[in-house]
DNA sequence: CGGGAACTTGATCTCGGTCAATATTGGTGG
DNA sequence: CCACCAATATTGACCGAGATCAAGTTCCCG
């Protein structure tokens, strides 16, 4: 492990709302979703915050945590992309999410031990904070305590989400679904642009959905012959036709079923 | 909406372990996995909460609550299983969880609105909360507010499992995977008895698992001609070779796969 | 440039979906 | 108690989406 730089100043590791800063300490690292985890904070209770966690570093393909390890550390990501996922031990594998600036990694933990693998997808880094103490200072700032349950519900929703899109939906579907999920990550951290940046292989994506590498490639393949996408490099992606993509990926109806 | 019967005495929607009940309000409806809900409470505790709530009954097919509407009530089921759901606009469903006896539903909500639609699987009682009331009492209550997340913790947890199940398994993977959860779910309540008494039709059971319902029947077929279950009558089922079950479900093998 | 990893594409196979009969079953009324 | 009936489950035959196996091709990084 590498030397930690940490300095009463360094609050890049927290977010602080953009338009509602008045007050507040500087911050430009964690723009957009998540970003409400801090927000009900002051400046003494960023400072506190802050004080508890130190800065941390992987590359491509180190681990942050496995599942069923105990969890001590709690991370808050400040750069780059993260996959949590599960495997079989005949090496089937399903990553449940992709983690971005912003995030909350390795919480909640399951009776002390965390649920899921955590692997860098690119650089990363975060703020690593030791878990009791980050639920003690939690315990006693009732208001960030919500925005973690806020956050954890969040988590649930869209563990539904993946759910259903992996139960239900056909290949083309689950890709196109995919897609939607990215840019909208993207946007949220306004890390904008015409184009999208997967960071996933097909691989990945394919762990990621529920399907093999070879029919990730075969549904990327025709949704650009339907001038839905466009394919840029290998990991690069356009989105052409935004509401023929949500409307293959079934985005918007998830109303429950008529009895 | 029927008259709610609730008197101050009336503590059976709430629950107390059964070992550590000294002092404690008599509780006899709610054994086993999601005890801890209430377990932090005293009896000073309990009775308040149990003023924030009345009881309510369903009958099979009727809906607790439906995904997208206003989380009003948080529900504590004393009587019964139920399954939360989401779907999509063409009719195919996802079903998320199977909850029963001492479980939690509509807890937490998303943005103030239900994740999921709760559908009762026979006859259901259940203890209702006013929402707000019920988070308020979890905000004075730091223990039972901790309690609560533990629950969303597992609830987690369980989202994360199946995931895996229905992203990763085969057909008859699934099939005996939903077996030996349903058995826990059983033993966890002690409503035991050699015989697993399903409560889900196979269209039910196919919408849990991400398969049709002809395929989850050839499944129980396949794993009947193993001698690994039995089949008795239309929703019993008895497991002759438990061992059996688990290794076919790949239960236990969830580590990481090596990088 | 050159080489290895990642991606695409093609050919074939298989598991699970679909369509279509039966067969059970459990509830109801005679 | 039994006969009947509708709902549910099983089984069979066939089909097709996606998995598997196998080349090629492109991309990226030194």
């Amino acid at each position: 492990m590498q030397t930690l730089r940490v300095t009463a100043n360094d609050t890049s590791c927290l977010s602080t709302p953009a338009g509602k800063g008045k007050g507040r300490l500087p911050c430009d690292t964690c723009p957009g979703r998540s970003l409400g985890i801090c927000q009900p904070l002051d400046d003494a209770g960023l400072a506190e915050l802050l004080s508890l966690g130190g800065r941390r570093r992987w590359q491509r393909h180190e681990l942050l945590y496995r599942a069923d390890d105990r969890a001590f550390m709690v991370y808050k990501i400040t750069k780059g992309f993260v996959i949590e996922s599960r495997a079989l031990d005949d090496g089937r594998r399903q990553i449940m999410s992709i983690r971005a600036v912003g995030d909350l990694c390795g919480y909640p933990a399951f009776a002390g031990s965390h649920m899921l693998t955590a692997e860098a997808l690119t650089e990363v880094e975060a703020c690593a904070f030791d878990r009791r103490k980050f639920e003690a200072f939690a315990a006693r700032h009732p208001k960030f305590a919500e925005s973690l349950a806020a956050d954890t519900s969040e988590k649930l929703h869209r563990a539904s989400e993946n759910m259903l899109v992996v139960g239900q939906l056909k290949s083309t579907e689950r890709v196109a679904h995919f897609l939607v999920e990215m840019a909208e990550l993207q946007a949220d951290r306004h890390l904008g642009g015409p184009t999208l940046t997967l960071h996933l292989t097909r691989q990945e994506i394919a762990d990621y959905v529920g399907l093999t590498l070879e029919t990730v490639s075969r549904s990327f393949t025709k949704l650009r012959d339907l001038h839905v996408i466009a394919l840029i490099g290998a990991d690069g992606v356009a989105l052409l036709d935004r509401p023929a993509l949500a409307d293959i990926s079934k985005t918007s109806g998830t109303s429950p079923r008529g009895s």
